[in-house]
DNA sequence: AATCCGGGGTC
DNA sequence: GACCCAGGATT
């Protein structure tokens, strides 16, 4: 039997059941490829509901203020997802009357769209022949034919691409797709892949050669850089607080944090010295206290953040003047935050509670 | 061609 | 700690 017949036939006996199975609305299809990009199922799966229970069309995601769409997005990383993805829908609830393109050339205009989700979409919407070439495909295709070429390379991700359109299901482009993805998912794993009871064990290269746990072959990735935030957390008679939004490039932008000093090491001397600490001050009293003495490691692909929050309580009977980050402190659940500022955030409110 | 962009699961 | 995840955009 063909490989493409092969895989399609574990398929129907080994896929899971998922919501954007049942459908072949390319909304849908759209919204949960773009959740899925560089996320597991499991995680990408309550936002999935959640973003199709609260935007049931294009047109109401297009509508939606681009901050409720962070919020939602809140906590699944990689916020450009969330931003092209509303971009996206307006464009195409204003600009193509709430019709996506229909096929894989025109689907790669798309905002966040590239070659892996325009291919997912016009196959499993349209039915074109595209092949998908995502992280389980290269796993699979180099075990299978014992390719070292390394996948993050211009010439390796050349090389399976080619390989790809020559093993691509014609007939039926939609399983053939979905059919090789959960088998690297759930059979030809990274780690601990099931060989012996494997349906292609007969014909697999990597197996024959006892390479099957040294592919797919992958460069190093860069050295992880350290960064030391300190956040001053305002606490302005017991009842406001001080956010600002991220923009510019770097991490987490478009989303909400307290006012930021970023030190070298984790020497916090000059924060009291620093212009963002004496501008908040002026001339007010005030009281700081350590949230935290031994620094939060947060930890994303390339930076390690070693994090303190100090709370600094300003008691002023004085009025102040209206600043626009100057927000209510009940309300800070609303803004959209990275996972670290949201931990805190929980932590501190619920000690907040407890004391008093 | 190399780097950036998150957060969480697994071993 | 290292690697991975239904990748894409930027430089």
């Amino acid at each position: 039997m063909k490989f493409s017949k092969k895989l399609i036939t574990w398929y129907l006996q080994n896929k899971r059941a998922m919501p954007w199975r049942e459908t072949k609305n390319p909304y849908h299809i759209w919204l949960s490829e773009i959740i899925l990009q560089q996320t597991r199922v499991a995680q990408g799966l309550p936002y999935y509901l959640s973003f199709t229970k609260a935007f049931p069309t294009v047109f109401d995601l297009a509508k939606a203020e681009e901050e409720k769409v962070l919020k939602l997005w809140q906590g699944l990383g990689y916020y450009s997802r969330a931003r092209n993805l509303h971009a996206t829908a307006k464009y195409i609830a204003e600009e193509l009357n709430g019709v996506f393109p229909s096929n894989y050339k025109e689907l790669l205009t798309l905002k966040g769209v590239g070659d892996y989700t325009a291919s997912a979409i016009a196959s499993i919407c349209y039915n074109e022949a595209v092949p998908v070439v995502d992280g389980n495909v290269y796993r699979v295709l180099s075990r299978y034919f014992n390719i070292d070429t390394p996948i993050n390379t211009p010439k390796g991700v050349k090389e399976f691409k080619e390989l790809a359109i020559e093993l691509m299901d014609h007939e039926e482009p939609d399983a053939y797709n979905q059919a090789i993805m959960e088998f690297g998912a759930l059979q030809c794993k990274p780690k601990s892949p099931y060989c012996i009871i494997c349906p292609l064990n007969d014909s697999c290269m990597a197996l024959k050669k006892g390479t099957v746990d040294q592919l797919p072959v992958k460069l190093k990735k860069t050295k992880i850089k350290k960064r030391y935030f300190n956040y001053i957390i305002p606490v302005i008679n017991d009842t406001y607080t001080i956010i600002n939004q991220r923009t510019g490039n770097g991490i987490w932008q478009g989303l909400y944090e307290f006012p930021l000093i970023e030190s070298e090491k984790t020497d916090i001397d000059t924060i009291a010295s620093h212009s963002l600490f004496t501008k908040m001050i002026k001339d007010k009293p005030y009281d700081i206290i350590p949230h935290n003495n031994e620094p939060i490691v947060h930890k994303l692909s390339h930076q390690h953040l070693y994090t303190r929050f100090f709370i600094l309580k300003i008691d002023d009977e004085s009025v102040f003047e209206a600043s626009e980050e100057m927000i209510l402190m009940r309300d800070v659940h609303s803004y959209p935050v990275p996972i670290l500022i949201g931990n805190f955030i929980d932590s501190f409110f619920s000690k907040e509670l407890t004391s008093s």
